[in-house]
DNA sequence: GTCATGCCTTCACATCCACGAAACAGTCAG
DNA sequence: CTGACTGTTTCGTGGATGTGAAGGCATGAC
């Protein structure tokens, strides 16, 4: 996993979205700026200029704490396979591309209409053919640990429950 | 607690002595120095000469690390999500324009009027609208820590609540 | 002091709509 | 045939929004 450099303020909607994907970031802060709180143990910040060895270093410093935590992001590979830690299942076509969808905005809200088009590319069924798959879906993926969430009139969200994580180190 | 300032690579004996005691440490290193491979979580280093800004945001981002808490200015993003730490809501969208406005002017009063006129461009319903906007608001944002104060007869105002401290201190 | 007034908070209720869920049916592969 | 995948119909639940009414609490009049 990589290190995701943050200039701020201008990059404050994107630091969000990582920290929510549970993507590691180094802040990159001007002489001027004030240091900023830090949201989690996945980030860390540098003030500018600093020397490539520096950055580096506080980016290995990152990778070492995430280790330590095991911030895992399920995987989908072209089979309609979906792996997430050691465990995975095998989702039917169309949803696999719906997954494939939530998955490319992980932590993000993705809209019916998106998801819509992208399962089914020809033309949408009915309108309720979305919400049945989603329903079944969910169920599928739930012993991964992979939970989508509902936003309401907005459309809907993939992000790692918090369940299973007691039940694993148990 | 508090965080123990070392020097390296003079103080390496007492780092490893605090470090098995699992006291969180601050590490300042010369210009000339490389710098150190962190031993574990409650540890971190900057480069002298630092002002005491940074030395003292180190030490916060340390104790905070330790807790499992950031404290930073939430954001919201363009699907109504509200972020806040690596927490989430998600706000209906009369709620959400009402934040958006509050949160363009974060910890400065806006008045009902300009509230008003931002949760419903097209025109206000009764008077009471946006008071119970408000209270819902209020109701929803506060698992992050964020609070709307009132100023009397002026507006409303938003900020970083401190509920949150009085519980980890409890 | 007491009282009235305006401002704000909170609850209770009604309406509308989005979404969840079950049950059923059609299609296709093994 | 059997079972997996898909789509539709149908109904229920709960969220979102707005309104009315019942206080709480300041401030200013008296």
């Amino acid at each position: 996993m990589d290190v995701a450099l943050i200039s701020l303020p201008s990059d404050a909607e994107r630091r969000a979205l990582l920290a929510a994907q549970g993507v590691p970031r180094l802040i990159m802060i001007d002489a001027e700026e004030a240091p900023p709180a830090l949201l989690d143990c996945f980030e860390d910040w540098v003030r500018l200029p600093a020397s490539q060895t520096d950055i580096d270093a506080r980016c290995a410093a990152i990778l070492a704490r995430c280790s330590g935590h095991g911030s895992e992001r399920p995987v989908l590979d072209h089979d309609g396979v979906l792996r997430c830690g050691t465990e995975w299942v095998s989702l039917p076509p169309v949803e696999a591309r719906l997954l494939e969808a939530l998955l490319d905005r992980f932590g993000a809200v993705v809209s019916r209409d998106a998801l819509s088009r992208s399962g089914w590319p020809a033309g949408a069924p009915g309108r309720n053919a979305l919400d049945v798959h989603v329903l079944r879906l969910r169920r599928r993926i739930a012993p991964l640990g992979v939970v989508i969430k509902t936003v309401r009139s907005r459309g809907y969200l993939l992000e790692r429950g918090n369940a299973l994580l007691e039940v694993e180190s148990a």
